[in-house]
DNA sequence: TTTTGACCATTGAAATAATAAAGTCAGAAA
DNA sequence: TTTCTGACTTTATTATTTCAATGGTCAAAA
């Protein structure tokens, strides 16, 4: 049944948002559920699955978030903006499962999980490089190699993110202060990497 | 005497580049000098203050390799590309000091230490801050606040860094071909930055 | 003033024991 | 047949101890 696959998956992201990733046990998801672990194995063989569909899931309210905004008829520093909140609207939600990083969190190595961040980060890059097409296609921006200029954008975003990271402690949840800065920070780098592409 | 401090610092600094500042010990520093460990805790007081010294003589040769640059007759663009270059430089030559982080080392917490890294970012980001005035002045970019645009110049080109850094196994000595990648999205990433600063 | 051998106090790594978590299985319930 | 469970095994984490290595000191010599 698919709604009970839904269900696990909703039911540890309450978890995993505010305990990580790691912190959460199969017990814990089990219980919060009232059903047993083996039940939570039947639809989800181990953790690493489990994730994936976490992941999965977060990626596809992000894209979905994102979808109402990507074809408008808006220049591309407002579309970038806009785009540039829904990011960070997800970075903090779901900032204990750290997706900033090129990995979620550092402790799990399972190569399907990380193929399945890396294959949304490739859907990501692609998204960017595809708005930045029909800027270039609209006369609104010079031509660039789309992909790594969209790599270049994202990656420097991310970067922004990193090093105010830094700062503070990783692992403990920066401050409302913190994130606002994060946040007009991406903005002007955004408006500038606009500007620059012109 | 100071030509023996010096002497250590640069005895130090072989070591440190080599095994990075953890694995260096006291004893090691002493023999590779050939003097005694008490001798060498006569001119350091202790490790803490040998690492101050030696990231003060790294900065110093750092702004002095800039400060050829800094007053010539060229464009922002060129500066800025020709300070790239020279950051990067110093970034793999002390790669295992891990000066391109918030703090050189984590596990590294004495207060005086991580005071002296923060004036020496506080001096970088001064030098661009100002370097950017006079490239308003000359009416080259447009007029913007020096110290933010600078903080987010330097903070952008470092995030790439972090960014491509975690790809990899961090500690880990970065290949060739990833050094160059860095290097190549710095140089675009400042060349978009510089244009979109018009 | 500078240098040293011998010493002490802490730290950090390795080994081990204890605990908790991930994951399995035979079989019951629907 | 599909879904679920209690009881179990195996694997990974955490806590505790041990011990060598390292940072740091001191009285005394050069």
């Amino acid at each position: 049944m698919d709604k009970k696959r839904e269900a696990i998956i909703e039911g540890a992201i309450k978890r995993f948002i505010h305990f990580g990733i790691q912190k959460t046990t199969m017990n814990e998801i089990a219980e919060d559920l009232a059903v047993s672990k083996p039940s939570l194995y039947y639809y989800y063989p181990d953790k690493s699955s489990l994730i994936e569909g976490v992941i999965e899931k977060i990626f596809s309210d992000y894209f979905e978030a994102v979808d109402k905004d990507l074809f408008t008829n808006i220049s591309l520093e407002e579309r970038f903006a806009i785009f540039t909140d829904i990011r960070f609207k997800f970075f903090q939600k779901y900032y204990m499962l750290h997706l900033a990083g090129v990995t979620p969190d550092i402790t799990l190595n399972s190569d399907s999980l990380k193929a399945t961040f890396m294959s949304m980060k490739k859907k990501n890059n692609d998204m960017y490089a595809e708005i930045l097409r029909r800027s270039v296609e609209k006369g609104e921006i010079a031509a660039v190699d789309l992909e790594k200029t969209a790599e270049l954008y994202l990656e420097s975003m991310m970067g922004i993110i990193s090093q105010c990271i830094m700062h503070g402690n990783r692992e403990l949840f920066p401050s409302k202060k913190e994130m606002k800065i994060i946040l007009e920070k991406q903005h002007s780098l955004s408006r500038i990497f606009v500007k620059g592409l012109k």
